[in-house]
DNA sequence: TGTACATCAGTGAACGCGCGTTCACTGATGTAC
DNA sequence: TGTACATCAGTGAACGCGCGTTCACTGATGTAC
Protein backbone atom coordinates (compact mmCIF):
# COMPACT_ATOMS: atom_id res chain seq x y z
CA UNK A 1 0.00 0.00 0.00
CA UNK A 2 3.32 2.85 -0.01
CA UNK A 3 2.42 5.81 -1.83
CA UNK A 4 4.35 7.26 -4.11
CA UNK A 5 5.81 10.82 -3.01
CA UNK A 6 3.74 12.94 -4.22
CA UNK A 7 0.60 11.29 -2.91
CA UNK A 8 2.50 10.91 0.12
CA UNK A 9 3.05 15.04 0.29
CA UNK A 10 -0.74 15.26 -1.04
CA UNK A 11 -2.55 13.14 1.45
CA UNK A 12 -0.39 15.12 4.34
CA UNK A 13 -1.88 18.47 2.59
CA UNK A 14 -5.54 17.12 3.09
CA UNK A 15 -4.70 16.10 6.24
CA UNK A 16 -3.77 19.67 7.02
CA UNK A 17 -6.73 21.09 5.40
CA UNK A 18 -9.07 18.73 7.24
CA UNK A 19 -7.87 19.45 10.43
CA UNK A 20 -7.95 23.36 9.81
CA UNK A 21 -11.94 22.77 9.03
CA UNK A 22 -12.90 20.57 11.85
CA UNK A 23 -10.46 22.22 14.78
CA UNK A 24 -12.41 25.23 13.40
CA UNK A 25 -16.22 23.00 13.87
CA UNK A 26 -16.16 21.50 16.70
CA UNK A 27 -12.62 23.11 18.71
CA UNK A 28 -9.11 21.54 19.18
CA UNK A 29 -9.89 19.17 22.14
CA UNK A 30 -13.36 18.78 20.73
CA UNK A 31 -11.95 17.34 17.34
CA UNK A 32 -10.32 13.62 17.97
CA UNK A 33 -8.15 12.23 15.92
CA UNK A 34 -10.44 9.55 14.37
CA UNK A 35 -12.74 12.28 13.09
CA UNK A 36 -9.94 14.01 12.04
CA UNK A 37 -8.54 11.53 9.88
CA UNK A 38 -12.29 10.63 8.51
CA UNK A 39 -12.50 14.06 7.36
CA UNK A 40 -9.78 13.49 5.14
CA UNK A 41 -10.79 10.02 3.95
CA UNK A 42 -8.67 8.20 5.92
CA UNK A 43 -8.61 5.94 9.09
CA UNK A 44 -7.00 6.72 12.03
CA UNK A 45 -4.17 4.33 12.27
CA UNK A 46 -1.89 6.23 9.54
CA UNK A 47 -2.22 9.49 11.18
CA UNK A 48 1.71 8.89 12.06
CA UNK A 49 2.94 8.34 8.78
CA UNK A 50 2.35 12.21 8.69
CA UNK A 51 2.78 13.89 12.42
CA UNK A 52 4.49 12.74 15.50
CA UNK A 53 1.28 13.93 17.91
CA UNK A 54 -1.58 16.14 17.50
CA UNK A 55 0.05 19.35 19.28
CA UNK A 56 1.69 18.93 15.64
CA UNK A 57 -1.01 19.28 13.40
CA UNK A 58 -2.57 21.80 15.24
CA UNK A 59 0.27 24.12 14.93
CA UNK A 60 0.34 23.21 11.14
CA UNK A 61 -3.64 23.75 10.77
CA UNK A 62 -3.13 26.82 13.00
CA UNK A 63 -0.19 28.09 10.24
CA UNK A 64 -2.65 27.38 6.92
CA UNK A 65 -5.92 29.16 8.35
CA UNK A 66 -3.68 31.87 8.95
CA UNK A 67 -2.53 32.09 5.98
CA UNK A 68 -5.77 31.35 4.21
CA UNK A 69 -7.07 34.73 6.46
CA UNK A 70 -3.86 36.80 5.46
CA UNK A 71 -4.53 36.04 1.62
CA UNK A 72 -8.23 36.56 2.20
CA UNK A 73 -8.48 39.77 3.34
CA UNK A 74 -5.38 40.74 1.18
CA UNK A 75 -7.52 40.10 -2.06
CA UNK A 76 -10.21 41.45 -0.67
CA UNK A 77 -8.59 44.69 1.04
CA UNK A 78 -6.95 44.78 -2.59
CA UNK A 79 -10.42 45.32 -4.81
CA UNK A 80 -12.25 47.49 -2.18
CA UNK A 81 -9.62 48.98 0.60
CA UNK A 82 -9.89 48.75 4.43
CA UNK A 83 -14.10 49.19 4.08
CA UNK A 84 -14.73 45.95 1.82
CA UNK A 85 -12.23 43.81 4.01
CA UNK A 86 -13.73 45.09 7.33
CA UNK A 87 -16.95 44.18 5.63
CA UNK A 88 -15.98 41.28 4.73
CA UNK A 89 -15.09 40.18 7.87
CA UNK A 90 -17.73 41.23 9.95
CA UNK A 91 -20.24 40.05 7.60
CA UNK A 92 -22.93 37.33 8.69
CA UNK A 93 -21.77 35.03 6.11
CA UNK A 94 -18.35 35.24 7.60
CA UNK A 95 -19.78 34.47 10.82
CA UNK A 96 -21.91 31.75 9.60
CA UNK A 97 -18.55 29.92 8.03
CA UNK A 98 -17.13 28.93 11.48
CA UNK A 99 -15.30 26.15 9.19
CA UNK A 100 -13.73 28.53 7.29
CA UNK A 101 -13.04 31.43 9.41
CA UNK A 102 -10.95 33.78 11.20
CA UNK A 103 -9.12 31.07 13.41
CA UNK A 104 -8.54 33.83 15.63
CA UNK A 105 -12.12 34.46 16.21
CA UNK A 106 -12.71 30.51 15.97
CA UNK A 107 -10.21 28.91 18.45
CA UNK A 108 -8.93 32.24 20.47
CA UNK A 109 -9.56 31.40 23.81
CA UNK A 110 -8.41 27.51 22.98
CA UNK A 111 -5.19 29.12 21.32
CA UNK A 112 -4.41 30.89 24.85
CA UNK A 113 -4.16 27.23 26.65
CA UNK A 114 -2.23 25.81 23.61
CA UNK A 115 1.80 25.19 23.55
CA UNK A 116 4.20 27.14 22.61
CA UNK A 117 4.85 26.27 19.24
CA UNK A 118 1.13 26.84 18.63
CA UNK A 119 1.04 29.92 19.99
CA UNK A 120 4.54 31.00 18.04
CA UNK A 121 2.53 30.45 14.84
CA UNK A 122 -0.87 32.38 16.47
CA UNK A 123 1.85 35.23 16.88
CA UNK A 124 3.91 35.30 13.81
CA UNK A 125 0.09 35.52 11.62
CA UNK A 126 -1.02 38.03 14.29
CA UNK A 127 1.80 40.33 12.98
CA UNK A 128 1.02 39.49 9.66
CA UNK A 129 -2.89 40.63 9.94
CA UNK A 130 -1.05 43.72 11.88
CA UNK A 131 1.23 44.62 8.92
CA UNK A 132 -1.76 43.97 6.27
CA UNK A 133 -4.31 46.39 8.26
CA UNK A 134 -1.29 48.57 8.87
CA UNK A 135 -0.63 49.01 4.86
CA UNK A 136 -4.45 50.43 4.61
CA UNK A 137 -4.03 53.92 6.72
CA UNK A 138 -1.70 56.72 5.33
CA UNK A 139 1.37 55.20 5.32
CA UNK A 140 4.03 57.88 6.44
CA UNK A 141 2.28 57.97 9.96
CA UNK A 142 3.70 54.12 10.66
CA UNK A 143 3.20 53.97 14.70
CA UNK A 144 -0.28 55.76 14.39
CA UNK A 145 -1.22 53.40 11.26
CA UNK A 146 0.27 50.25 13.25
CA UNK A 147 -1.88 51.24 16.18
CA UNK A 148 -5.02 51.97 14.36
CA UNK A 149 -4.25 48.27 13.14
CA UNK A 150 -3.43 46.58 16.54
CA UNK A 151 -7.46 48.03 17.41
CA UNK A 152 -9.10 47.12 14.38
CA UNK A 153 -8.27 43.71 14.71
CA UNK A 154 -9.03 43.26 18.23
CA UNK A 155 -12.63 44.95 16.94
CA UNK A 156 -13.20 42.84 15.06
CA UNK A 157 -11.89 39.66 16.24
CA UNK A 158 -13.84 40.47 19.43
CA UNK A 159 -17.36 41.18 17.59
CA UNK A 160 -16.64 38.48 15.09
CA UNK A 161 -16.63 35.97 18.43
CA UNK A 162 -19.50 37.59 20.53
CA UNK A 163 -21.93 38.00 17.48
CA UNK A 164 -21.33 33.59 17.47
CA UNK A 165 -21.76 33.48 21.29
CA UNK A 166 -25.20 35.43 21.65
CA UNK A 167 -28.37 33.38 21.40
CA UNK A 168 -30.65 36.58 20.51
CA UNK A 169 -29.94 37.28 16.58
CA UNK A 170 -30.88 40.71 16.61
CA UNK A 171 -27.81 41.45 19.43
CA UNK A 172 -25.93 39.03 16.90
CA UNK A 173 -26.56 41.47 14.27
CA UNK A 174 -26.03 44.77 16.05
CA UNK A 175 -22.70 43.55 17.01
CA UNK A 176 -21.43 42.98 13.73
CA UNK A 177 -23.08 45.92 12.52
CA UNK A 178 -22.51 48.49 15.23
CA UNK A 179 -18.32 47.42 15.10
CA UNK A 180 -18.77 47.57 11.24
CA UNK A 181 -19.90 50.98 11.45
CA UNK A 182 -17.31 52.06 14.03
CA UNK A 183 -14.34 51.02 11.93
CA UNK A 184 -15.45 51.74 8.45
CA UNK A 185 -16.16 55.61 9.98
CA UNK A 186 -13.65 55.77 12.31
CA UNK A 187 -10.97 54.22 10.06
CA UNK A 188 -9.18 56.38 7.51
CA UNK A 189 -9.07 54.10 4.24
CA UNK A 190 -6.47 54.69 1.67
CA UNK A 191 -8.71 55.55 -0.76
CA UNK B 1 -23.10 11.03 56.20
CA UNK B 2 -26.31 13.28 55.44
CA UNK B 3 -25.52 17.15 55.58
CA UNK B 4 -27.91 19.63 56.83
CA UNK B 5 -29.80 21.95 54.04
CA UNK B 6 -27.74 25.06 54.84
CA UNK B 7 -24.47 23.04 54.66
CA UNK B 8 -25.89 21.57 51.18
CA UNK B 9 -26.78 24.70 49.59
CA UNK B 10 -22.90 25.87 50.78
CA UNK B 11 -21.25 22.66 49.11
CA UNK B 12 -23.41 23.56 45.87
CA UNK B 13 -21.85 26.96 46.32
CA UNK B 14 -18.45 25.98 46.17
CA UNK B 15 -19.07 23.64 43.46
CA UNK B 16 -20.27 26.33 41.01
CA UNK B 17 -17.30 28.57 42.38
CA UNK B 18 -14.31 25.90 41.46
CA UNK B 19 -16.18 24.96 38.20
CA UNK B 20 -15.83 28.89 37.67
CA UNK B 21 -12.30 29.03 38.20
CA UNK B 22 -11.24 25.79 36.58
CA UNK B 23 -13.71 26.31 33.32
CA UNK B 24 -11.68 29.57 33.04
CA UNK B 25 -8.11 28.41 33.85
CA UNK B 26 -8.49 24.67 31.74
CA UNK B 27 -11.22 25.72 29.61
CA UNK B 28 -14.66 23.87 29.78
CA UNK B 29 -13.38 20.63 27.61
CA UNK B 30 -10.56 20.39 29.82
CA UNK B 31 -11.78 20.46 32.72
CA UNK B 32 -13.33 17.22 34.12
CA UNK B 33 -15.54 16.50 36.87
CA UNK B 34 -13.25 14.74 38.86
CA UNK B 35 -10.87 16.91 38.50
CA UNK B 36 -13.77 20.10 38.92
CA UNK B 37 -14.99 18.08 42.41
CA UNK B 38 -11.33 17.81 43.71
CA UNK B 39 -11.17 21.76 44.07
CA UNK B 40 -14.02 21.83 45.68
CA UNK B 41 -12.95 19.46 48.05
CA UNK B 42 -15.08 16.76 46.91
CA UNK B 43 -14.98 13.31 45.42
CA UNK B 44 -16.46 12.77 42.21
CA UNK B 45 -19.19 10.40 42.94
CA UNK B 46 -21.65 13.20 44.76
CA UNK B 47 -21.42 15.53 41.76
CA UNK B 48 -24.60 13.86 40.89
CA UNK B 49 -26.66 14.78 44.08
CA UNK B 50 -25.96 18.98 43.16
CA UNK B 51 -26.20 18.64 39.61
CA UNK B 52 -28.15 17.15 36.42
CA UNK B 53 -24.87 17.32 34.16
CA UNK B 54 -22.01 18.87 33.70
CA UNK B 55 -23.36 21.43 30.95
CA UNK B 56 -25.73 22.40 33.79
CA UNK B 57 -22.93 23.51 36.21
CA UNK B 58 -20.92 25.49 33.10
CA UNK B 59 -24.51 27.19 32.78
CA UNK B 60 -24.15 28.17 36.71
CA UNK B 61 -20.71 28.60 36.28
CA UNK B 62 -20.90 31.28 33.65
CA UNK B 63 -23.77 32.67 34.86
CA UNK B 64 -21.48 33.60 38.54
CA UNK B 65 -18.49 34.55 36.75
CA UNK B 66 -20.68 36.60 34.32
CA UNK B 67 -22.51 38.15 37.30
CA UNK B 68 -18.62 39.20 39.01
CA UNK B 69 -17.38 40.29 36.18
CA UNK B 70 -19.85 42.50 36.18
CA UNK B 71 -20.29 43.64 39.78
CA UNK B 72 -16.19 44.42 39.55
CA UNK B 73 -16.68 46.57 36.28
CA UNK B 74 -19.18 48.79 38.01
CA UNK B 75 -17.34 48.90 41.42
CA UNK B 76 -14.38 50.25 39.37
CA UNK B 77 -16.49 52.78 37.12
CA UNK B 78 -17.99 53.86 40.26
CA UNK B 79 -14.61 54.83 41.67
CA UNK B 80 -12.70 55.90 38.54
CA UNK B 81 -15.44 56.14 35.84
CA UNK B 82 -14.70 54.69 31.90
CA UNK B 83 -11.20 55.33 32.06
CA UNK B 84 -10.72 53.38 35.42
CA UNK B 85 -13.06 50.49 34.16
CA UNK B 86 -10.84 50.09 30.69
CA UNK B 87 -7.46 50.05 33.16
CA UNK B 88 -8.75 47.83 34.82
CA UNK B 89 -9.85 45.32 32.29
CA UNK B 90 -7.02 46.06 30.22
CA UNK B 91 -4.34 45.76 32.34
CA UNK B 92 -1.20 42.54 32.60
CA UNK B 93 -2.61 41.85 36.04
CA UNK B 94 -5.96 40.83 34.50
CA UNK B 95 -4.39 39.31 31.87
CA UNK B 96 -2.36 36.97 33.92
CA UNK B 97 -5.42 36.32 36.30
CA UNK B 98 -6.98 33.91 34.24
CA UNK B 99 -9.02 31.84 36.29
CA UNK B 100 -10.94 35.22 37.74
CA UNK B 101 -11.05 36.90 34.69
CA UNK B 102 -13.81 38.01 32.32
CA UNK B 103 -15.76 35.08 30.92
CA UNK B 104 -15.68 36.15 28.00
CA UNK B 105 -12.48 36.54 26.59
CA UNK B 106 -11.47 33.15 29.17
CA UNK B 107 -14.20 31.00 27.40
CA UNK B 108 -15.13 33.06 24.12
CA UNK B 109 -14.83 30.52 21.28
CA UNK B 110 -15.88 27.28 23.63
CA UNK B 111 -18.88 29.51 24.22
CA UNK B 112 -20.02 29.69 20.81
CA UNK B 113 -19.95 25.74 20.68
CA UNK B 114 -21.75 25.83 23.84
CA UNK B 115 -25.23 24.49 24.14
CA UNK B 116 -28.57 26.69 24.20
CA UNK B 117 -28.72 27.08 27.93
CA UNK B 118 -25.09 28.50 28.40
CA UNK B 119 -24.99 30.87 25.16
CA UNK B 120 -28.66 32.34 26.53
CA UNK B 121 -26.71 33.43 30.18
CA UNK B 122 -23.79 34.59 28.17
CA UNK B 123 -25.98 36.69 26.45
CA UNK B 124 -27.93 38.08 29.25
CA UNK B 125 -24.60 38.94 31.02
CA UNK B 126 -23.26 40.51 28.09
CA UNK B 127 -26.36 43.03 27.74
CA UNK B 128 -25.45 43.79 31.53
CA UNK B 129 -21.97 44.54 30.06
CA UNK B 130 -23.51 46.90 27.81
CA UNK B 131 -25.76 48.32 29.60
CA UNK B 132 -23.15 49.21 32.37
CA UNK B 133 -20.30 50.87 29.72
CA UNK B 134 -23.61 52.72 28.05
CA UNK B 135 -24.10 54.51 31.11
CA UNK B 136 -20.22 55.43 31.17
CA UNK B 137 -21.04 58.44 28.42
CA UNK B 138 -23.29 60.83 27.90
CA UNK B 139 -26.69 59.59 29.26
CA UNK B 140 -29.10 61.75 26.91
CA UNK B 141 -27.64 60.34 23.57
CA UNK B 142 -28.88 55.88 24.09
CA UNK B 143 -28.09 54.84 20.72
CA UNK B 144 -24.96 56.40 20.39
CA UNK B 145 -23.87 55.74 24.06
CA UNK B 146 -25.05 52.15 23.49
CA UNK B 147 -23.15 52.00 20.11
CA UNK B 148 -19.94 52.84 21.98
CA UNK B 149 -20.80 50.41 24.63
CA UNK B 150 -20.84 47.72 22.37
CA UNK B 151 -17.97 48.51 19.95
CA UNK B 152 -15.74 49.39 23.84
CA UNK B 153 -16.54 45.47 24.66
CA UNK B 154 -15.71 44.25 21.61
CA UNK B 155 -12.43 45.92 21.46
CA UNK B 156 -11.75 45.09 25.35
CA UNK B 157 -12.33 41.39 25.12
CA UNK B 158 -10.28 41.09 22.04
CA UNK B 159 -7.38 42.96 23.66
CA UNK B 160 -7.64 40.41 25.97
CA UNK B 161 -7.97 37.16 24.45
CA UNK B 162 -5.03 37.92 21.61
CA UNK B 163 -2.89 39.51 24.21
CA UNK B 164 -2.87 35.74 26.27
CA UNK B 165 -2.44 34.37 23.07
CA UNK B 166 0.70 36.06 21.86
CA UNK B 167 4.22 34.19 22.96
CA UNK B 168 6.43 37.52 22.40
CA UNK B 169 5.54 39.75 25.84
CA UNK B 170 6.20 43.04 23.80
CA UNK B 171 3.25 42.15 21.56
CA UNK B 172 1.21 41.02 24.20
CA UNK B 173 1.76 44.82 26.30
CA UNK B 174 1.62 46.60 23.07
CA UNK B 175 -2.03 45.02 22.47
CA UNK B 176 -3.23 46.29 25.89
CA UNK B 177 -1.86 49.04 26.04
CA UNK B 178 -3.25 50.53 22.15
CA UNK B 179 -6.31 49.19 22.82
CA UNK B 180 -6.12 51.35 26.65
CA UNK B 181 -5.17 54.25 24.91
CA UNK B 182 -7.29 54.46 22.14
CA UNK B 183 -10.79 54.02 24.16
CA UNK B 184 -9.46 55.93 27.04
CA UNK B 185 -8.68 58.68 24.74
CA UNK B 186 -11.86 57.71 21.91
CA UNK B 187 -14.55 57.29 24.75
CA UNK B 188 -16.58 60.40 26.18
CA UNK B 189 -16.34 59.39 29.97
CA UNK B 190 -18.83 61.02 32.27
CA UNK B 191 -16.81 63.03 34.93
C1' DT C 1 16.26 -1.91 -18.76
C1' DG C 2 15.16 -5.82 -15.49
C1' DT C 3 15.26 -8.05 -11.26
C1' DA C 4 15.52 -8.47 -6.04
C1' DC C 5 14.98 -6.37 -2.06
C1' DA C 6 14.16 -2.54 1.24
C1' DT C 7 11.10 1.02 2.39
C1' DC C 8 7.01 2.81 4.12
C1' DA C 9 1.78 4.74 3.49
C1' DG C 10 -2.20 3.10 5.03
C1' DT C 11 -5.24 -0.45 7.63
C1' DG C 12 -7.43 -2.07 11.63
C1' DA C 13 -6.83 -4.12 16.17
C1' DA C 14 -5.14 -3.09 20.49
C1' DC C 15 -2.94 -0.32 24.53
C1' DG C 16 -3.82 2.35 28.86
C1' DC C 17 -6.23 6.31 30.33
C1' DG C 18 -9.58 9.71 31.69
C1' DC C 19 -14.06 11.01 30.49
C1' DG C 20 -19.28 11.59 32.02
C1' DT C 21 -22.36 8.95 34.45
C1' DT C 22 -24.40 5.30 37.62
C1' DC C 23 -24.79 2.81 41.79
C1' DA C 24 -24.51 0.27 46.38
C1' DC C 25 -23.34 1.76 50.57
C1' DT C 26 -22.59 4.98 54.90
C1' DG C 27 -24.27 7.53 58.43
C1' DA C 28 -25.88 12.07 59.87
C1' DT C 29 -30.04 14.95 59.20
C1' DG C 30 -34.92 15.66 58.79
C1' DT C 31 -39.60 14.09 59.81
C1' DA C 32 -43.60 11.74 61.91
C1' DC C 33 -45.71 10.38 65.89
C1' DT D 1 -39.28 16.41 74.09
C1' DG D 2 -37.93 11.58 72.66
C1' DT D 3 -37.90 7.82 69.67
C1' DA D 4 -38.14 5.32 65.07
C1' DC D 5 -37.69 5.67 60.58
C1' DA D 6 -37.08 7.85 56.00
C1' DT D 7 -34.18 10.77 53.46
C1' DC D 8 -30.20 11.93 51.11
C1' DA D 9 -25.04 14.15 50.85
C1' DG D 10 -20.99 12.18 50.07
C1' DT D 11 -17.78 8.04 49.08
C1' DG D 12 -15.49 5.05 46.05
C1' DA D 13 -15.96 1.31 42.73
C1' DA D 14 -17.66 0.44 38.37
C1' DC D 15 -19.97 1.25 33.60
C1' DG D 16 -19.17 1.96 28.56
C1' DC D 17 -16.91 5.08 25.60
C1' DG D 18 -13.68 7.77 22.95
C1' DC D 19 -9.28 9.64 23.47
C1' DG D 20 -4.08 9.76 21.79
C1' DT D 21 -0.86 6.51 20.63
C1' DT D 22 1.36 1.97 19.17
C1' DC D 23 1.93 -1.97 16.36
C1' DA D 24 1.80 -6.14 13.18
C1' DC D 25 0.65 -6.53 8.74
C1' DT D 26 -0.20 -5.38 3.49
C1' DG D 27 1.44 -4.44 -0.78
C1' DA D 28 2.82 -0.82 -3.94
C1' DT D 29 6.84 2.30 -4.49
C1' DG D 30 11.70 3.35 -4.41
C1' DT D 31 16.48 1.72 -4.73
C1' DA D 32 20.62 -1.07 -5.73
C1' DC D 33 22.87 -3.81 -8.88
Amino acid sequence: MRKSRQETAQTRQRIVEAASVEFRLNGIDGTGLAGLMAAAGLTHGGFYRHFESKDQVVAQACELAVGSLVAELAAVSEGGGFDALVGHYLSSEHRDALDRSCPYAALGCELVRSEEAVREVATQGLEQVIDLLATQFEPEEGDIARAHAVVAFCTMMGALTLSRMVSRPGLSVEILETARGHLTRAGSPQD
